[in-house]
DNA sequence: GTCTATATGCGGATAGAC
DNA sequence: GTCTATCCGCATATAGAC
């Protein structure tokens, strides 16, 4: 009960200080030197445990990528098997699209919201090709099932102006995960009146999604 | 009529491989000497001109961040004008602030999209503290006229949930542009129905904000 | 204003002792 | 598995000739 200080290992050391430097200077502008000094740990450990610096980004991403998007096939799916052939809900659907990120930022703590800063980063054109690839291949089963869920839901809208929409939900997504401990602070302003930011965001691409299709012209705007 | 290939000068050279190399590849993954390489100059010639590759990146944005703001303001201004007292329309006002990224875009070719591009990775935290701040700087004067018009139209919406369903706004609009290309195959995916990625967002985010409140309570949603 | 040459330091990665 | 020492290339920036 007295010496669980170096009981931590090296591996998650180095991943934990991986995944906040590169949150918050980018991967670029983060040296191998900055992680091993953060992680207190030598700078040979990152190529022997990880054979290089990419690698480690790649590990950083799969330590907590692949929990979120199960959590959101798993409600998915729970959704799925309750309708039992009747048509979803846009709300529970999107609801299950957007809570897990929040739920697991949360349950990591300063962490998640770091890690969650990296991913808003990478959907924003971060990194090499490569990393790109390593990325959005977590997501392919994700795009399916959703895309999917989603035309069911709105056979009326045409399928480009459905998929241009979730592009629009996925990016006001990644701002507000980026942004999430500012945008907190903005949520509890109030005191007397706070409200959620998740709650907040679901509200809006919910309407956003429903909006009635076609829209208006530029001649009915001027 | 046959030697105008030497006669662009050294400064807009550099401003112009710096904004594409930024865009594609980040402020810290850009070295000068991929912007020399590309501008056909000198090594030294950003030094002289610029500074420092901070300094560039500074010029950079100057370049563009300023009339696409002037243009925002002065369609705000006019709707103001016209309205002569009476409350503004939401969608009007969502078009005075999106639109004229969307125009410059276009106005400004593929140069454009690689600005837009940068600016999009700009909002998602690319580059230092400093950076920000000089980024941050020429949209104070943005944030307050257009806070205060959604503020008037929407009077029954408390500030905080307004004020955090612009950020949605931001954020859709910051991944529309980054991903502007990508996004605009999709929206002529239907050669019969070609449809307009700025009209769908305005749309889109017009219907969030738009959103009733207050939204359902999470047992509404289950 | 533009060039070459170079100062100076940091980058990722590795060799080899312990 | 962990350490020190080091390779070697590329980074920004500058000095000084033209």
């Amino acid at each position: 009960m007295a010496k669980p200080l170096n009981a931590q290992q090296t591996k998650p050391r180095i991943l934990d200080a991986a995944e906040g430097l590169f949150a918050e200077h980018g991967f670029a502008a983060t040296s191998l030197r900055d992680i091993t000094k953060e992680a207190a740990v030598n700078l040979a450990a990152v190529n022997y445990h990880f054979g290089s610096k990419t690698a480690l980004l790649s590990a950083v991403f799969e330590r907590r990528i692949s929990p979120i998007n199960e959590e959101r096939l798993r409600l998915l799916t729970e959704l799925e098997k309750s309708a039992s052939g009747q048509p979803l809900d846009l709300h529970g659907v999107l609801r299950a699209f957007l809570l897990p990120p929040f739920l697991k930022m949360q349950e990591w703590g300063e962490s998640g919201r770091k890690f969650m800063q990296l991913v808003g980063r990478t959907h924003s054109v971060e990194a090499s090709e490569q990393m790109h690839e390593a990325f959005f291949k977590h997501f392919e089963e994700i795009i399916v099932r959703f895309t999917h869920a989603f035309e069911n839901i709105l056979p009326e809208l045409p399928k480009q102006n459905l998929h241009l929409r979730l592009q629009f939900v996925v990016g006001a997504m990644a701002h507000t995960l980026v942004w999430s401990q500012k945008l907190d602070q903005l949520s509890k302003a109030d005191p007397n009146h706070p409200i959620s930011t998740f709650e907040e965001l679901l509200q809006f691409v919910a309407a956003g999604m429903g909006a009635k299709h076609p829209p208006h012209t530029l001649e009915d705007i001027r």
